[in-house]
RNA sequence: GCCCGGGUGGUGAAAUUGGUUAUACACGCAAGACUUAAAAUUUUGUGGCCGCAAGGCCGUGUGGGUUCGAUUCCCACCCCGGGCACCA
């Protein structure tokens, strides 16, 4: 190479890229005897409009990352692909009117084109590419596992619509209640779709973000934010689950219950179940039946009709030969009854061999009219089953679905519902729901609950309501409004009570109403809620607007802990109770406040309260012993705030016990207050919006919020009107009051199943055929892939269903399993299903027989190093954990996560700090760049410019600094010596043996003192770039190579071993500059598969440190010592220094902190 | 509202287990050299204020605090970015 040329950029970039892919440097290889590194770059979607400067940010730090680990030794895996399926490229499509097959391969041959003028060492052989059936055949396997499993299922719940994009969402898609892509106002539609049941997978994908390494250290390598993202996103809340019976207010139901063979009113569950009946309102009458071991049909039968009443409002509870009895009773009666229940209904003779032979078997006939029965019992029929007696499931089945009744197997307490108590029984007779609260130890204010206004038993209840038609009005306006109108938390609340029912508080047994409000979600939780408007704030402003009461269960209690005042864990407490008044102005909107002058507590004022002194009484007192005024009066209590903290003053833990109260000064009355209050505190008139920003103590700004705001609290504290938990503290007990009302603990989270459908031609279709007899058949794995029809028309129909759904030849099959005429689904997949799992195929390109060979897999998985945007935080990323957990539980894979670390890259704004987009004329295009630059000058620019995940505006000015960086090292060869001859005429062609840096330690450098402190200079830059890349601090490990080559250039000359390991720096993030100049040296091999430089400690130790030496803080002189002078020694020389001497002359040298290798501090006064 | 990040020169930014005088590296700017001139290159300077200078004072969002010493720790607040949001 001529060594004297200019740096032209252009003549050796292309030069070289082609040599790379000639020589197949990058290609990757299964090796066992190296160690893998698997290092991946989020694959682009290859839009129309090519790559902009900001793309290529992450492509290069993972390609110096992957060159540094080749350097090491490792077998490199870099892939790269195309994400191609989805409504962007299907939209270009149809904007410039060709089939995206066509553009798609159009556009990734323009953006391959662009990618390889920067220098990538990406290992093309392995691209892959979504829209391709090859891969895709694969991505439809994974759906027809996930089917088989039950993973995928079919739905018809409403569901997010994008009228723009014309197709379904999922919830993920959604962004404040718009199309993500769009913007577009989504709407709820009701459609067929697939849903895949990711909610499975919430436990593990919430755990699995935490699991450790056996070493302790989190096993995912991910930045906070995104971690912490997908937390909130996963949304896992823990709480109760409670049950609140119901109640007709009209029309509340007597009941008859019938006892069955050997039995009686005083056996099993009847006395029970008549006691809770009882507690409840109703009338129960339990006939005594005649000859219970020895019964007959109309003497039995007679004796219900004629000793119990019987009619449109009795429901009838027959137990065993009761509900035979019963049965019997409505046929003869021939009358309209409430309902009935069967609890384990008597089997009829001869059903099962094991039926002992009974003595009604022959008494009673066994002939019934079950469609007279269900009509009389108004279809509200129940027949309860024992899961235990397995012979007579089966019986009750088929009895219930002759009845048309409801078929409701249990687990009963004992054998055949003889239990004392059988809860299951009671369930079924009195209707309930059950609420879902994290805040379970404030059931006792409970005033009312909420149902959601889908929720089903609103349609069931809605007939026996009184207010019908205000209801059905409800439900039908909260139908049509958007999600955004519906999720608006700012806007009031609505609602509407279900008048003529009631619910039962478990806790207390108190009724409380019902109401439906749209505030409740249908999806989350039970979609009912149950009200504690004194805890809850949303609870309250609906009870504010409604005028339910509201009852406060919690007094607050807060702890400080941090700062000045926090409690001293050593000292006890010194429990108090104290009033604090908040006092009104007697003519402004002004109250009073009290700032303390020793701790600066700024609050209002307080007292203590004397034995059992009211608030009001002690408050008036020190009202007029603190400020003077003389006319205030007691207006009202505002609350209790208990509170435990420091007092600085007192020097004591406090446990105080505050009562709020509100005092009106009638008149300016005030005389003056005595020295030592005056000492102790001022006293200033705020209006409200001061005091809110003066206060600067919890307790206090609660008090002022229950005054202020109403008696909401919703923290932690002390239970009151709560019986037998009344003064335990609201966080201790959660646990213990749910199982008390019979409820369970349960988490519940905000995750939603995938909706995995769209109603849209460019996807992957999903291998599923609909068949009128055999119902949803799979695609037989051997008829995969289902491929796409290329079409002419491909637009999306908008009336929900695909435009596939017109292509009668794709459509219409034959049915795989009964090969009758069927058709294919013809919903497609949405975007996010190829990404999902793409980075697997990569290990396994070209595999036509597994997704991925379990060898390969085993070799080269997990990911080790993922670079994308951050945008994908709740997406993508959650899609392709759940692909992966589920995979690896059919065995596909061999680890439970895909990506081990992730760094996400920030985004690349356009000079004017705005997103670079065509709208704004604020592009910046690579291509461009490179022309006018080199690759390597906007790849070293790009790493340059400041922290990798920082979003940063893009500057081309600034770029010559990184250019002019290339030519100082350019220019640095000509100082380049031999050192044998002196002479800076290096020999033409070397021996590679010569200079063999196979091993790990380089040894290379040679000994001279000429040379020495370039030596020096060197290996600290080994130090600080190799932990630099490590931890992706691209911006300093560039500046510490600037460092490095600033002092180079200032000696005289170079060695070429110093040279060659200043390049070998060089190469990860400038691979052309450095391969040209390891060339220009007389290489013969590339710089790139040579190995990393380690540097040499001994060569980096300091020796000598300056030791600075402050005089009471102040820096006033600094000395050389050995960085090993003891701590003795270097006082002694600091205080020696003549300026130091000047500073403590004459003064009494208090204190003196010596850090060794550092610093003398020396206080004197 | 809740939860995460983050606020340092004219600009992009360095340095935080509290400890060598904050602002490395780079851009920009100013002055000088080279040049007929320009570009390129190169040298020097570059936090603010006061000063001829020596030097002094102030400075890491604001206000307090802890400490011999705080950009780093604590408290309160302000601002910017991101996530979640009527999730019971």
């Amino acid at each position: 190479m001529n060594k004297d040329a200019k740096y032209d950029p252009a003549k050796i970039e292309k030069k070289w890229q082609k040599k790379w892919t000639k020589d197949k440097l990058y290609q990757s290889k299964e090796d066992p005897k190296k160690e893998k590194f698997f290092v991946l770059d989020m694959f682009p979607y290859p839009s129309g409009e090519g790559l902009h400067v900001g793309h290529p940010k992450g492509y290069i730090a993972t390609d110096i990352i992957s060159r540094f680990q080749r350097m090491h030794g490792k077998s490199v895996l870099h892939p790269m692909g195309f994400d191609a399926f989805g409504l962007p490229a299907e939209n270009y499509a149809i904007k410039t009117k060709t089939n995206p097959i066509d553009s798609v391969a159009k556009n990734v041959a323009r953006f391959k084109e662009q990618l390889e003028i920067i220098g990538l060492d990406y290992d093309w052989s392995r691209e892959i590419n979504t829209t391709d059936p090859a891969y895709y055949t694969w991505t439809q396997w994974i759906f027809l596992q996930l089917y088989k499993k039950g993973l995928a299922y079919e739905s018809f719940e409403p569901i997010n619509w994008c009228p723009v994009d014309k197709t379904g969402l999922a919830n993920e898609d959604v962004e404040n209640g718009r199309c993500e892509r769009c913007g577009a106002l989504v709407e709820k539609k009701p459609m067929r779709q697939w849903v895949l049941k990711i909610t499975d997978y919430a436990d593990r994908l919430l755990a699995d973000l935490d699991i450790k390494k056996p070493n302790g250290e989190t096993l995912l390598d991910w930045p906070h934010s995104i971690k912490e993202a997908q937390r909130n996103w996963i949304g896992k809340s823990e709480g109760a689950e409670i049950e609140f019976t119901l109640k007709l207010a009209n029309n509340k139901p007597r009941f008859v219950l019938i006892h069955g063979y050997a039995g009686s009113p005083e056996h099993g569950f009847f006395p029970w179940l008549k006691k809770e009946l009882e507690k409840r309102g109703h009338e129960v009458q339990v006939p005594e039946l005649p000859h219970p071991n020895n019964p007959k049909e109309s003497e039995q039968v007679d004796y219900v009709i004629n000793n119990c009443t019987l009619d449109e409002n009795t429901v009838i509870v027959a137990h065993s030969l009761g509900g035979v009895v019963a049965q019997k009773v409505i046929m003869k009666l021939n009358k309209k009854i409430s309902g009935l229940v069967l609890v384990g209904t008597a089997i009829t003779p001869g059903f099962s061999k094991e039926a002992k032979s009974r003595p009604f078997h022959k008494n009673f006939t066994w002939d019934f009219d079950y469609a007279r029965i269900n009509k009389l019992a108004q279809g509200r029929v129940a027949v309860l089953s024992d899961t235990k007696e397995i012979h007579r499931v089966a019986f009750l089945k088929d009895l219930a679905s002759k009845l048309s009744g409801a078929f409701i197997e249990t687990v009963a307490m004992k054998e055949h519902f003889n239990g004392a108590e059988e809860p299951a029984v009671l369930k079924c007779v009195t209707p309930s729901v059950s609420v879902f609260t994290t805040r379970p130890d404030t059931i006792y204010g409970v005033t009312y609950i909420v149902l959601a206004p889908e929720h089903p038993w609103v349609s069931e209840l809605l007939p026996q309501l009184e207010n019908k038609s205000e209801i059905e009005a409800y439900i039908a306006q909260a139908k049509l409004a958007t999600e955004i109108e519906r999720t608006d938390a700012k806007k009031e609340k609505t609602g509407v009570e279900l008048k003529g029912i009631k619910a039962t508080n478990p806790a207390n047994g108190e009724e409380v109403p019902v109401w439906i409000a749209d505030y409740v979600l249908a999806d989350y939780g039970t979609g009912v809620v149950m009200a504690v408007p004194a805890h809850d704030e949303r609870d309250f402003a609906f009870a504010k607007k409604f005028g339910l009461p509201v009852k406060t269960v919690i007094e607050p209690l807060v702890i400080r802990d941090q700062g000045l005042d926090a409690i001293k864990k050593d000292l006890p407490f010194s429990e108090r109770r104290a009033v604090v008044c908040i006092i009104k102005h007697w003519s402004e909107e002004k109250y009073l406040m009290s700032f303390y002058k020793k701790n600066g507590w700024k609050g209002f004022i307080v007292g203590g309260l004397e034995g059992d002194e009211t608030a009001a009484l002690a408050g008036a007192r020190e009202i007029q012993e603190e400020t003077g005024y003389s006319s205030a009066v007691f207006v009202k209590d505002i609350g209790k705030v208990h509170s435990q903290f420091y007092h600085e003053v007192k020097k004591v833990n406090r446990f105080a016990h505050f009562e709020v109260a509100y005092f009106e000064l009638k008149n300016s009355d005030c005389q003056d207050t005595s020295e030592e209050e005056k000492q102790l505190h001022d006293v200033v008139w705020l209006s409200p919006r001061e005091v809110e920003e003066a206060i600067n103590r919890e307790d206090i700004r609660l008090a002022w919020d229950f005054f202020k705001k109403g008696p909401c609290f919703s923290g932690d504290g002390f239970l009151i009107n709560s019986e037998k938990f009344t003064g335990k503290h609201s966080d201790s007990i959660r646990k213990d009051i749910t199982l008390s009302v019979g409820g369970q603990w349960v988490n519940k989270y905000k995750l939603r199943d995938w909706v995995f459908s769209r109603q849209r031609y460019w996807g992957e279709p999903i291998p599923l055929i609909h068949c009128k007899k055999c119902g949803v058949v799979p695609v037989p794995e051997k008829d995969l892939p289902v491929k796409l029809p290329k079409v002419k028309s491909y637009e999306p129909t908008g009336t929900g269903e695909s435009p596939l759904a017109d292509i009668h030849k794709w459509v219409n099959v034959k049915c795989p399993k009964c090969k009758s005429p069927a058709k294919r689904e013809t919903n497609t997949m949405p975007q996010w299903a190829g990404s999902s799992w793409y980075y697997l195929r990569y290990m396994d390109p070209k595999n036509k027989n597994a997704l991925v060979d379990p060898k390969k897999e085993k070799y080269w998985a997990p990911v080790d190093m993922y670079v994308g945007g951050a945008e994908h935080a709740t997406r993508h990323l959650i899609y392709a954990r759940f692909w992966h957990k589920f995979l690896y539980d059919i065995g596909t894979v061999s680890t439970t996560e895909p990506f081990m670390k992730l760094q996400h890259v920030g985004l690349i704004m356009g000079e004017d700090g705005r997103k670079m987009s065509k709208r704004f004329g604020n592009v910046v295009n690579p291509d461009d760049i490179i022309k006018a630059y080199g690759a390597d000058t906007m790849r070293l620019y790009e790493m340059f410019m400041g922290p990798f995940d920082q979003q940063i505006a893009w500057s081309t000015s600034s770029m010559v600094g990184v250019r002019r960086f290339i030519e100082k090292v350019w220019r640095l060869q000509e100082k380049v010596i031999d050192l044998k001859t002196k002479s800076t005429k290096l020999p033409k062609d070397r021996v590679v043996s010569e200079r063999s840096d196979s091993g790990a330690s380089y040894a290379g450098l040679e000994e001279d003192s000429v040379l020495g402190a370039s030596n020096r200079i060197l290996h600290k830059t080994i130090k600080k770039v190799t932990s630099d890349i490590n931890t992706m601090s691209f911006n300093t490990a560039v500046s510490t190579l600037m460092i490095a080559v600033n002092e180079l250039e200032k000696t005289e000359s170079i060695s070429r071993a110093q040279f060659e390991l200043l390049l070998k720096l060089i190469a990860p993030f400038a691979p052309h500059v450095a391969e040209e100049l390891w060339y220009s040296m007389g290489n013969k091999t590339s710089v790139h598969i040579t190995t990393w430089p380690v540097y040499d400690e001994s060569l980096i130790v300091e020796t000598e440190a300056n030791i600075i030496v402050q005089v009471n803080g102040k820096v006033r002189a600094s000395f050389k010592a050995d960085i090993n002078m003891g701590e003795g020694e270097l006082e002694m020389r600091a205080k020696e220094i003549p300026e130091i001497k000047k500073w403590i002359e004459g003064k009494e040298v208090k204190k003196v902190i010596v850090v060794k290798g550092k610093l003398v501090s020396i206080v004197v006064v």
